[in-house]
DNA sequence: TTGTATGCGTTATCAG
DNA sequence: CTGATAACGCATACAA
């Protein structure tokens, strides 16, 4: 619990040389700082950057706000992996990061300028927010400099880094086709996930592109859950039996798929053909392995801390990074048979 | 960025005032309270905790050191599980997180100590570290309080939470023991993973229970990893033909392992029985689906957090809580064969 | 019930 | 090259 005062006191010089010295400031004699040196290592001391930053104004720190970051969230690794990627360059760049806790219920009471103000973060990253947040229109008023994962906002200080939602659901459905499909349905995740809209965009496009009539019956919504997407494909199938392929919007609902071929007897991919979306760890596991569009989500992460650090430096960059995803094929897509 | 002093300004109060009205003192005049609680909403006032730190030296901040979170941790989803457990927990209690971002080149430039000054956390939690941290050694002499995931060391401020590995393993060897399987091989993590020691001595003593001698080549370690598992597995097998069945020390080297069988033309369950350790989400996915021992690993979190600040408020509890697990029976295990 | 003065640990300004 | 002093935003002992 040393201070720079302890220092100051210890080796007989006043508090001020003992702050240039320790900071590598050229104006203090190498003698003197030295022995300062010394003292300080002796004492064992460490600065105390609450003290530094409230001088400063600057803590450098950034907040991390990750939506589902509890017992529900632990479903697949797509947050993880983000947050790895932000850590990481977060670490490289000599910034820390604080875990905002919050949930609905804490966002009544608590504004999000309050929250970042209070910790007096520099910048924030948000993961897995949806359309409908309430934090989402404070954002791009406030002067908070923020960086949102896969929804599309900019301004002044706010940027985003979202992959290239309509193009890889273009890639999956055409994919498909090529393989001799017509009756291609879509199971989407929600209409509060921007990806959602988006891959949708494309899965239209494509089959606009194919000629082929859009059907507003063969898009139905799994929510991004598993169990959900399984329930509304049965229904989807049975009402529709002409169908020999499925776009998903989610890997793990491209699971819920399968189980619900396995359920109603339909053998993948020779009777149904099904593409997921974001190329999860389990997606090469499942049997057959899934066949998806895979995006880099290390790379997400790394590429949103990036992009926030570039803004809080006001480097005139971009304030959007898009990423390319590509097709991974696996084993659930094959030739539509006659 | 009003500060009180604003306030003060604007209500024409002193700051004094100012401070205890909006902490709740009730020495303070309803009257001039209302009056200070408008003035604050109407200035858009958000108190600043580095100050408010400094003075009271309490920063309501727990510090999380996760080793491998970076681009090689993304194998599985046990270190996220874990950390919504603490975020969940933290979060509930009042507290904030910060993500310590370290890599052993960091660790060589500053110690654990000056780390956890540095930010003035209150304590810190632990996961994912090696028996050789470099780190490990500090905490104990530290005067930080301090929780370890999966490291059995306590003091006056340290303590752990880990799962009953012991028994953990002897229920897995037991299971195999029950099919009929005498010669039971296993695939452990590494020596400086205490969870691996443990699981060792569990094996080794079921093995005596069951009066089958210990045979030390049955024994190789895959270093938690799956490609490495595989490899080991591969001459294991080809070593000693007469192996029926093996444990694993995670489930991540058990689908190793259920590689290296396929590889070497083994059906499993029927020619050789498998079971992993942890139940991480793939477990259920593999094919055939893996029977394992199950821990609950958000609990892990949650408990760990839980005990870190029963610790701060020095609550007289134990220092140590060893969560309860239990096997999963699934597919990857069956009766030997004669 | 309210205000004055002081200090938390640090950096910045400016004079010597 | 060095030091005295103020300031950052807040909480608190003490005086009024």
């Amino acid at each position: 619990m040393a201070t720079i005062k302890d220092i100051a006191k210890a080796a007989g010089v006043s508090v001020t040389t003992v702050s240039r010295a320790l900071n590598g400031y050229h104006d203090v004699n190498e003698k003197t700082r030295k022995k300062i040196k010394e003292v300080a290592d002796q004492l064992n001391y460490s600065p105390n950057t609450l003290a530094r930053s409230l001088v400063m104004n600057k803590t450098n720190t950034i907040g991390l706000l990750v939506s589902e970051l509890n017992r529900s969230g632990v479903k697949d690794n797509f947050t993880f992996e983000v947050m790895c990627g932000i850590n990481d360059c977060v670490g490289d760049l000599g910034y820390d990061l604080i875990l905002f806790n919050t949930n609905p219920d804490k966002q009544k009471k608590k504004s999000y300028t309050q929250l970042c103000r209070e910790r007096q973060v520099e910048g924030v990253i948000f993961q897995g927010m949806k359309k409908d947040d309430p934090y989402l229109k404070e954002i791009i008023d406030s002067e908070i400099p923020c960086v949102l994962v896969d929804i599309e906002m900019q301004g002044e200080n706010v940027g985003y880094v979202t992959t290239d939602n309509e193009f890889g659901a273009q890639m999956a459905v055409k994919h498909l086709y090529n393989y001799g499909h017509r009756h291609i349905a879509m199971v989407n995740g929600h209409d509060q996930a921007l990806v959602s809209i988006r891959r949708l965009q494309g899965y239209k496009k494509m089959l606009s592109e194919a000629n082929i009539p859009f059907n507003e019956n063969y898009v139905v919504d799994g929510g991004f859950s598993e169990q959900n997407a399984e329930e509304v494909t049965i229904q989807l199938l049975k009402n529709f039996p002409e169908i020999t392929a499925i776009f998903c919007a989610s890997d793990l609902m491209a699971m819920g798929v399968m189980k619900a071929a396995k359920n109603l007897g339909l053998n993948i991919p020779s009777d149904l053909s099904v593409v997921g979306f974001d190329d999860i760890l389990l997606a090469s596991y499942v049997n057959p392995p899934l066949t998806t569009i895979a995006q880099d989500k290390y790379k997400m992460g790394y590429e949103s801390a990036n992009l926030l650090i570039n803004i809080l430096n006001s480097k005139d960059s971009s304030r959007v990074k898009v990423l390319d995803n590509h097709l991974v094929i696996r084993q659930t897509t094959a030739e539509k048979h006659c």
